[in-house]
DNA sequence: ATACTAAATTGTAATTATTACAGTTTTAGA
DNA sequence: TCTAAAACTGTAATAATTACAATTTAGTAT
């Protein structure tokens, strides 16, 4: 993973294979969802191991931690903001594609107020199509 | 205090101590600052309390719940959506005033993709200025 | 005013996500 | 191959939050 050397971090299988679970599951997965599902090919894995790898890589902006949960971290595959949705009621996090004058603006690392930003998210929350559907 | 009334919830003095504690402490507090701060003029007060009168205000949108922080909520007086920077470094949410066209949407509780969006938060996250002046 | 009922408060105990840490293993470069 | 720094592992600790059962209170009807 040559993504991992851009940053300046070592190629571990550990890191490649929490990767391409996020890669492969676009479901905004938990830190404990990926150590569940990986502890199945990989018994020796580490929770802790997975904690630090989803720490750096969020650190270096090669994923993102998403805070709109009320209760965990959620992870993103990729550093491309985009708006978030989380259902109140099944918990599911949805990708929006609302468009936003802000985000331009932040990729071009602008300071605002005096303040330096590095990162940007835009979290709605409520009841999903599905809820809406099954429940009224 | 009215507010509380009109959303069917019943006016009581942990409430009210909350509520306005909230409103003169404009610096987004955890749980656990208000109740040590309240804690301080009424001892029997309970830390559940503050939990549990923070979620439903939070439910009732008398407040805003902001998960800004990696680690713990904080609260924010008034339902009035704006923008929020959290910084790294001194772990201090600062007030912004982006303009934003998404803001005016939720607003009229706008079905989006079929879900129904009750609340926006729209996040920030960098080095603040203070900060910046300091380390450079 | 008094009594009543649902809602709110309290205190303790439990839960759960996350972090700290010390020892071992692995990566990447000389 | 050798080495040093970085990463991994497992366990134990931390800290925010929630569950729960008993007590108290707010608000309404009598």
């Amino acid at each position: 993973m040559q993504i991992l050397r851009n940053k300046g971090l070592k190629v571990t299988p550990q890191r490649i294979e929490i990767l391409r679970f996020l890669d492969e599951h676009r479901v905004h997965p938990t830190a404990d969802d990926i150590y569940r599902s990986l502890k199945k090919t990989n018994p020796s894995l580490s929770k802790t191991t997975v904690y630090n790898s989803l720490d750096v890589l969020t650190k270096k902006h090669v994923i993102q931690c998403l805070t709109i949960s009320l209760s965990e971290h959620r992870y993103d595959f990729g550093n491309k903001m985009h708006h978030h949705f989380f259902c109140y009621r099944c918990g599911r996090i949805y990708d929006l594609d609302f468009s936003c004058p802000n985000i331009k603006r932040i990729r071009r690392k602008i300071i605002h107020d005096g303040h330096r930003i590095e990162e940007a998210h835009g979290y709605f929350r409520g009841v999903c199509k599905n809820c809406l559907e099954k429940e009224g």
